[in-house]
DNA sequence: AAAAATGTTCAGTCTTAATTGAACGATGCA
DNA sequence: TGCATCGTTCAATTAAGACTGAACATTTTT
């Protein structure tokens, strides 16, 4: 009998963490370097130039440049300045709650906000559609009618929750 | 000028609806027909059988019985019994409260899981790799494991958020 | 000014995963 | 039992979008 990782290499550790981070961004739908990125950057002391990053994760330089843009985005990682140096360095940022709120919740919140004005739409369609008679009898268009009622509630139930303070406070 | 959709006909009203259910759902990286079958189901003011679904989306059975299921196991619709007929028949579950908690929450609660035990594997590797001094400087390990707790925190809390009792309460 | 270094953009490739067609098992029916 | 109806499964196809290579714009260095 051995012991599995009796005694991991730390290079080894780092791309173990790496590799989970690009599988966690996957299984959201976000792509994996996304992932791996930011899992490098939050596991470095030090900030890092694109070439390091494209070294470390063997990535193309392309896919370096517009995932780093979109990390900057959600503010999960920021510019810094170094020293004599033009090239732009960029470190993760640690204080997970900012990233949250100002990445995730606004990108969802925005997806519901589409969402919404669509379900808005139909509905007032239906209003008109309502008013001559068309083909469908009056009992169901009520039933129609009373869900996309309740759907519109549900949403703006959930557009509230998303930027309800309380939000905030529970993170 | 004219008005843009003066009139728009019962059946242009839902494809709309349907198509927009696809297209969010899409945009969450949930599969397009996912959401066209939750919102066919949800105008339906009667239960569908799996052939009446692949009618009105023009989707393979396949697909439907597939999707159909996931849609189950989410309970966003439940089959339901017809009088004198051996189809199976689904209407749509009403209560997105029950579906947001027991659908969408339990997934990412899983996926969260996942990547919790990640970071608690790569921790503890850590741990024993500082115990030897492998190449590293003791600083940086020190910032590396601070990180790497941060992280476990701020995990830990986003669990509990989700399975908070007062989260169900602002729903 | 020429060359090098750096970051961005975009058309094209490649990977992933959604969707399908066809074959199958099961269940009811004549 | 033979036939028809349903639903499921799975290998294969297709579509979506992640990723790349090469060309480019810009700034710095020689």
């Amino acid at each position: 009998m051995h012991k599995d990782s009796p005694s991991a290499t730390w290079p080894a550790v780092r791309r173990k963490f790496i590799e989970a981070g690009g599988s966690t961004t996957q299984s959201f739908g976000l792509g994996r370097i996304l992932g791996q990125m930011y899992a490098l950057l939050y596991l470095s002391p030090t900030p890092l130039c694109l070439d390091d990053i494209v070294r470390e994760l063997s990535v193309s330089k392309a896919s370096v440049s517009t995932t780093v843009r979109q990390l900057e985005r959600w503010s999960a990682v920021k510019r810094v300045w170094v020293q004599g140096d033009r090239k732009d360095y960029y470190e993760a940022e640690t204080d997970f709650h900012a990233v949250l709120r100002h990445g995730l919740l606004t990108t969802v919140r925005k997806k519901l906000d589409t969402a919404g004005s669509q379900i808005n739409r139909a509905e007032s369609s239906l209003r008109e559609t309502r008013a001559r008679g068309n083909g469908k009898s009056h009992d169901d268009l009520a039933v129609v009618m009373q869900r996309l009622d309740h759907a519109k509630q549900f949403h703006s139930k959930i557009q509230g929750l998303l930027s309800n303070p309380l939000l905030d406070h529970l993170l």
